[in-house]
DNA sequence: AAATTCTTTGTAATCGATTACAGTAATTTC
DNA sequence: GAAATTACTGTAATCGATTACAAAGAATTT
């Protein structure tokens, strides 16, 4: 590997002039600036990036830490975020928390100590607590969830709306008593419980406590809830998943116990996966726009690296409602 | 954030010798140790790794190029990588190529210039058959696809015998007019066809060309393809695909023909993703064990990174046949 | 023609670690 | 008790870039 003194020696200039050429500044004589340019390609020379992130002071990565990968939503994000970052010339590297608040700190430290120049976070409420104590390095866009206090910048979907939306539908559709399984370890879950009594309490629908459950964000979690629920004396007559891991579970049991859907039971949830439009009947689902959520995030943190003084912002997206075949009622229930 | 200067300053001793007690080097008093250890403790000192990686010449991260994360294959693999990566202390950059041999390049080019320690890398074939002339700076492995010639490390599916296997299952339930669709892009489909026919002649059957078919691995290529195998004068019975994309462009193409699965069409594909158990009849595959895969090849990878000399190795896995309904003959066929 | 400004280039410091080498003090050997 | 060895620590070079500063020459102004 050549470096910056040996092209400066082939072209009979100093190392300052070559750098002065490879980053295009003025005051570079032409004559001189294509004899650079000529060791360079002759010897094939690449700048170091680790020389150059030193002396700099800052380096071209950015870090993503999401609780799993293999959650469809983080993977159509991570998609997006990376073709954006390499689109600005920067670098991804990928974390997986599993929602462990212990990872996430010590990822964050990492990514301190590896010096990038900022980072997109999907935290768990713990750390979220503590946010302002870690006093971090770097400049960091939270995704999928957020402080109440506007003191950090974010790129979120409407969650209350989503929440709302989906159980408007579900009450246009005729279906009444309705149950709910929320998400318990994020902000994310309340907001779309927000959103789902605003919209029963509008439709004058009276809410039972106990179709309304909180639990750990799993298909397991889901599947056990959802026999719950129709165990009860009077069960829902559809149901309300907030997170597309609930939503596999729920239609496992509901598969289980044989009802048929939508005619005994509706089912919805979050996020478009691939499933959601394979199974049959096909889901409802409110759809993220994860694209959109992961470009906005990347050139969030890109302009807070160009400005760190720049005020923070919250970008809140809207979700898509995508009406399939699980929630439709052919005759409007009573 | 304070450098090892501020360390030594505060322990009243050299940059070498709070290098040696951090690198935990003998020759040092025991009380000046704690000393340093002290003014670690009390400045919050962490290395600055940038700088460590220019003096020492190599980086802790590695490189992950794969097609595209989305595909549920790369996203198991991946997360496999980055668990295993981070415990052995590497970090993980993740690239997207959507099998595209230019990208491939200039991701290869920037893994150099980011000095990483190896790659993990899911090459297409164009860019496989020119491997050995693109010199390299650093060790590589190759996941899901690899060169006959032996000399690249790999980590891969007996794609030959996992092939036969499935095949094979299809024959063993009484399908005899078999269908396959195989991606065009990658010497993997080329290894699954082999085993396919294989099962096929060991079976006595003879294979009908037009029942071979070799295209995008997309779903959409799935999907078309098969309408035109069901379209011919004599449909086959059963569809075999190479990669869970043409398996859903496959089911979608039989529902839409509303053909019953199994009994008047069987279908079989590759990778046990998250919609193969939830769609109904679920889906009959050939499972790859991805965990095994990610984490084979990082070690592969800081193995050769640890001993650049040591001989190439492939790994050669063996798949998981997953029996569902999708391919189970109640009554065995004539 | 002297003073001023602008252009072009080089020298050397710098980023923050690691480590070869040297030097001093302490210990062991004969 | 002198020589040799070992233990400990510091000085300074090094990795490969960037850039402040200086300096020399050319161009412009007065």
């Amino acid at each position: 590997m050549s470096s910056i003194k040996d092209v400066a020696k082939a072209a009979n200039v100093s190392t300052a002039t070559v750098s002065r050429v490879l980053a295009n500044h003025p005051h570079v004589r032409q004559e001189v600036r294509e004899r650079v340019l000529a060791a360079v390609a002759q010897l094939e020379y690449r700048p170091n990036l680790i020389a150059r992130n030193l002396r700099s002071q800052q380096s071209n990565t950015l870090g993503l830490i999401v609780s799993d990968i293999r959650n469809p939503f983080f993977t159509a994000v991570s998609r997006a975020v990376e073709d954006t970052a390499y689109a600005h010339g920067y670098n991804v590297l990928l974390c997986n928390t599993d929602e462990n608040p212990e990872k996430e700190l010590l990822y964050l430290q990492l990514m301190g100590d590896e010096q990038v120049a900022g980072v997109i976070f999907s935290p768990t409420l713990q750390t979220l607590n503590r946010f302002h104590e870690l006093n971090l390095s770097f400049p960091t866009v939270l995704i999928d969830r957020s402080l109440r206090s506007g003191d950090v910048d974010a790129v979120l979907l409407d969650n209350v709306s989503a929440g709302y939306t989906l159980a408007q539908h579900l009450i246009n559709q005729g279906y009444r008593r309705i149950g709910a399984i929320f998400g318990e370890a994020s902000t994310t879950g309340r907001e779309r419980q927000r959103g789902f009594e605003d919209a029963l309490r509008d439709a004058g629908i009276s809410m039972q406590p106990e179709y309304l459950r909180f639990v750990r964000p799993r298909s397991e979690a889901g599947h056990s809830t959802t026999l719950d629920l129709l165990r009860l004396p009077q069960p829902p007559e559809a149901i309300f998943t907030s997170n597309s891991l609930l939503t596999a579970g729920a239609l496992q049991a509901i598969r289980e116990r044989r009802l048929q859907m939508p005619e005994q039971i509706g089912l919805v949830g979050f996020d478009d996966t691939a499933w959601a439009s394979l199974v049959q009947p096909a889901i409802t689902v409110l759809a993220q726009p994860t694209d959109e959520i992961g470009r906005s995030a990347t050139e969030l943190v890109l302009q807070r690296v160009a400005d760190p003084q720049r005020p923070t912002r919250k970008i809140i997206l809207q979700g898509e409602l995508i009406v399939r075949e699980s929630s439709v009622e052919q005759r409007v229930r009573a």
